[in-house]
DNA sequence: GCCGTTTTCGGCCCGACTGTTTTCAGTCG
């Protein structure tokens, strides 16, 4: 196993994940450590802070399941870059089994069955060489398989080179609605969910859930399995089943009857972590949770909503954004769960791009200020704000720039006054670049001009975290700045966030009384979830802008709403939850 | 190896599906 210095948390998930690994083969009766190992693993890839940072502090208590022998190991990790024990236990093992248990189906225990028996070692090219045995008809003499299984390695194989990262919400809606609209009523079906990370709301989703409430599960597995795009049929059983659809997308399906809906739509919900912890607790109450129901004893009390289920545990009914096991389930018990925002609450958008042409070096919008008016007034909004990137810097001089702010102006105002008795207020935005040095792209003079300025990290996106702080602190420094729009300037599946000191920014934000913008595109989602839930703690005040270009994409309100209700944020937490009076009061004169 | 609102010892989530070693281990979610 490799270290590399920086030893970042996905790094030393997988050193853990090996270390589990590696105790399965000693074939010891404590299989209880390896799941340790597994659940420690998992922790240290959930953190919302680098390990190695929490280490540096003196807190790595802090992290559930890592407890006092893993934090020693650490310590010798981060100050040796080693561990002897881990070490001890490696030796002998061929570094080829944690490649090849990267092919779906293969655990640690075929893995080094194949290693061994097939003289697979290195890391480098250990794919390459069992699909070279599996196509010679190797791998059916290894003892534990047969002819199935070799087949199923070459397929497997293929299936994990095809296989795609996780995809954006809407992208994993339209398979959804594609395979349960295939499903029809086939066998009686009486409802079919999109459960899982997909009704979480999670930001990617890596793979899709369906569950179908029917009396006749046979023909809807057996339709199921026919959907047209099907590339692989992974298993098919009398209950369940899970394909593989174009894109390399895995689709699973669950039947259960309609009076087992509670239970079925509570277990396949998730997440993994919130089912165990539950299941835990359930336990300790001398019950057993599984899709089927609660059994006490032999006996199995089915549950036909999610509310009796959790009801029976005797708790509130956990809103599913919030089932990750972090403090839901406590809260659920003690009835102290918080009253998320929802969508309807919202008021209004405050980060839209018209075709008003400022001249920017980014994208101009594409439609007009008066369509999203219109759009605005169908969403029922009280506001909006017209926040069009700064001209850009490099081909405008500065009396060029304020006359380009001074003419948006004048439109708004047109504007206000032909929608004035519509309902609805215009605000005058601008969202302007922070530049490297964390000065603004728009010059002060023209900051005057508006009624609030956005500003947002569109370029330089590494450095250090210190200077990047100082870098958004100060492009925050001036009254007409109140929004930090899409604040981390990750772009899903392209490109890691800026790396910020977040307890400054969120000190500094509520100290101001700065906003911190949660951007619904569905490749942003950004403030993220985890530092939402952080910045509420820490009192920071948040707007859920759509940031759209067009009149259709202020649909996307309801991703940023989601991301919002992840982060445990009330109607109260979000800025434009308010009404127009008390909005205005808060954005123009904090 | 972790953990504690019945425990510092004695527990540790639940069940479906698959292929092979014909009674169950391995894998997965």
């Amino acid at each position: 196993m490799k270290i590399s210095k920086s030893m970042g948390n996905l790094e030393i998930a997988k050193l853990f994940r090996a270390v589990a690994a590696a105790y399965a083969l000693k074939e010891e009766d404590n299989k209880f450590r390896i799941t340790a190992y597994e659940r420690a693993a998992d922790a240290v890839e959930h953190s919302s802070s680098e390990v190695k940072d929490l280490w540096d502090c003196g807190e790595l208590g802090s992290l559930a399941g890592v407890g006092s022998a893993m934090t020693q190991h650490l310590d010798e990790l981060f100050r040796k870059g080693r561990v002897k024990h881990f070490d001890q236990l490696f030796r002998g093992l061929p570094a080829a089994v944690f490649e090849l248990m990267e092919i779906p189906g293969i655990g640690v225990k075929m893995a080094y069955k194949l290693c061994k028996a097939l003289g697979i070692n290195r890391t480098h090219g250990a794919v390459e060489k069992l699909e070279r045995a599996a196509k010679r008809g190797k791998v059916r003499k290894v003892e534990g398989f047969g002819e199935e299984s070799e087949r199923n390695v070459l397929e497997n194989i293929i299936q994990m080179r095809k296989r795609t990262t996780r995809i954006l919400l809407p992208d994993a809606y339209r398979t959804a609605r594609e395979v349960i609209d295939w499903l029809g009523e086939t066998g009686g079906i009486k409802t079919a969910e999109p459960l899982g990370s997909l009704r979480r709301k999670a930001s990617t989703v890596g793979d899709i859930d369906i569950a179908v409430f029917c009396e006749r599960p046979a023909g809807v597995i057996k339709r199921f399995t026919q959907f047209p795009q099907v590339s692989q049929i992974i298993e098919s059983g009398t209950e369940s089943a899970s394909i593989v659809v174009s894109r390399g997308i895995q689709v699973d399906l669950m039947v259960q009857p309609e009076r087992r809906f509670g239970s079925l739509l509570q277990h396949f919900t998730g997440s993994k972590h919130h089912n165990i912890a539950l299941r835990e607790l359930a336990l300790k109450r001398g019950v057993s949770l599984s899709e089927k129901g609660i059994k006490r004893g032999s006996t199995l009390k089915e549950f036909s909503t999610e509310e009796d289920f959790y009801g029976y545990l005797g708790m509130d009914w956990i809103p599913p954004e919030l089932r990750e096991d972090a403090g839901e389930i406590e809260a659920g018990i003690s009835h102290k769960l918080p009253v998320l925002v929802e969508l309807s609450e919202i008021k209004g958008d405050l980060h839209l791009h018209s075709s008003f042409n400022s001249e920017p070096s980014h994208d101009l919008g594409t439609s007009s200020m008066e369509d999203m008016i219109q759009k605005a007034l169908t969403l029922k909004y009280q506001y909006v704000g017209f926040s069009e990137h700064n001209p850009s810097v490099s081909r405008h001089s500065e009396s060029e720039i304020i006359d380009l702010v001074k003419t948006k102006r004048e439109i708004i105002e047109k504007v206000n006054y032909s929608f004035a008795n519509r309902g609805i207020f215009v605000f005058n935005g601008m969202e302007i670049d922070i530049k490297p040095d964390g000065s603004r792209a728009l010059p002060d003079k023209a900051l005057e001009l508006l009624d609030y300025a956005i500003v947002s990290i569109h370029g330089s996106f590494g450095g250090e975290k210190t200077s990047q702080t100082e870098r958004v602190i100060r492009a925050m420094s001036h009254e007409k700045v109140r929004i930090f729009g899409h604040p981390t300037a990750r772009k899903l599946r392209e490109r890691e966030g800026v790396d910020l000191e977040w307890e400054k920014i969120f000190e500094f934000c509520h100290k101001q009384k700065k906003i911190l913008e949660i951007n619904s595109y569905p490749d942003r989602l950004d403030l993220p979830d985890v530092l939402v839930k952080e910045a509420v703690k820490s009192g920071v005040k948040l707007v859920i802008n759509t940031d759209s270009h067009e009149v259709s994409a202020m649909d996307l309100m309801t991703y940023g709403t989601s991301v919002a209700r992840r982060g445990w944020a009330e109607g109260s937490d979000i800025m434009n939850a308010l009404k127009l009076a008390d909005f205005k009061k808060e954005l123009l004169n904090p």
